[in-house]
DNA sequence: CTGAGAATGTGACATGATGTCGCGTGACAT
DNA sequence: ATGTCACGCGACATCATGTCACATTCTCAG
């Protein structure tokens, strides 16, 4: 299922991962490998720059919210190498304005935390105009993406609800109710 | 402060406007004539590819939505026509989803209404971005998280509302109740 | 060209969810 | 001690949602 007949079959694409999220960066480089890519990966722009520039991927994702410079440099500097790496944009921070500037600098695509594998295989594939992407892959619904956005933002403060709830601008009683509502759901 | 001093004063630079809003498109008519471009003026998709065929403008400022096809057709026939004009979505209807489409497509800016003649003109100046730009951003309101989303899945489906809403495993109307509201802005 | 099926816009209404106020409690710093 | 802040919970008016119904318009195969 998860094998990529396109290619030759003992051909791996490089590919750069750019995020300072760890246990993401495992999680994620895992996945990407199994899909048959050649993960490097790297927690802030100076090293991943330092990778691109003795060879420059194929394909990369990076993380906008790094320490340091911000991915948009990045993104930048990856283009600059060479303009046929494909870039994805991925971040837990998304915005109309760093999406834009994303793509004016020559990422291919952006994405928003959370986001799985295939996603970012699919955006990879991704061209301008044509959205029509895999029926398959149902979306996460409503609800479920709200949770995994209240317990994101809820870690950051470090599980308190009021500040919590005043971050994504909702009542706390509100906050209260939805997070006694479902401690478990799919 | 809005003469343009780079052109010969007696050159004014074509430019369409294509928003189904009247009065919208009245006044900023008016401020984008006042500021030297020779103004035409169109409320739908068709109508701006007629005005746009026999002549492509030079800059151009579209709205996303319009009655009939979205204004992102427009944007791209527009480029086809003319890889040269100066696209500007402005739309008040704003979503990452729709932004990183226009990109892809040609434009070279995207702006959230309200907005004004001056924020237009200095949209067309703009060149690629400067990576610099802030990117530590709050995390998204619950509400634009849950716009994004359905902008997201929506474009996926084409804009197709039905099959949207079961996908998102939500109700045909609560979704078009949804999409009639305005996005929070944060 | 034409009809079936799908998509859309809209109204109405019962029900459930949300925003909001208030109260009492405990933790913590001043 | 006293003010501030976070928390949980009750109550209630208000708003959003799910659901059904109906008239148009779109789309596309026949």
């Amino acid at each position: 299922m998860s094998e990529n007949n396109d290619e030759p079959l003992d051909y791996r694409p490089s590919l750069l991962l750019a995020d300072d999220d760890l246990v993401f960066c495992q999680v994620l480089s895992a996945a990407l490998t199994k899909r048959g890519f050649m993960v490097s990966v790297a927690h802030h722009v100076e090293a991943a720059l330092h990778l691109a520039t003795q060879d420059p991927p194929e394909y990369a994702v990076v993380d906008l919210k790094m320490p340091g410079p911000s991915g948009l440099v990045l993104v930048e500097k990856l283009t600059a190498l060479d303009s046929h790496t494909r870039i994805v944009v991925l971040t837990g921070y998304a915005s109309i304005a760093t999406a834009v500037e994303a793509i004016k600098l020559g990422a291919i695509h952006y994405l928003t935390k959370p986001a799985d594998a295939d996603e970012i295989v699919q955006a990879f594939r991704s061209t301008a105009g044509d959205p029509a992407m895999s029926v398959a892959d149902a979306p996460l619904s409503i609800d479920r993406l709200e949770w995994e956005h209240i317990q994101k933002v809820l870690l950051e403060c470090q599980s308190n609800i009021s500040a919590t709830a005043r971050r994504l601008g909702m009542h706390r009683r509100t906050l209260q109710r939805k997070l006694q509502k479902r401690p478990a759901h799919r």
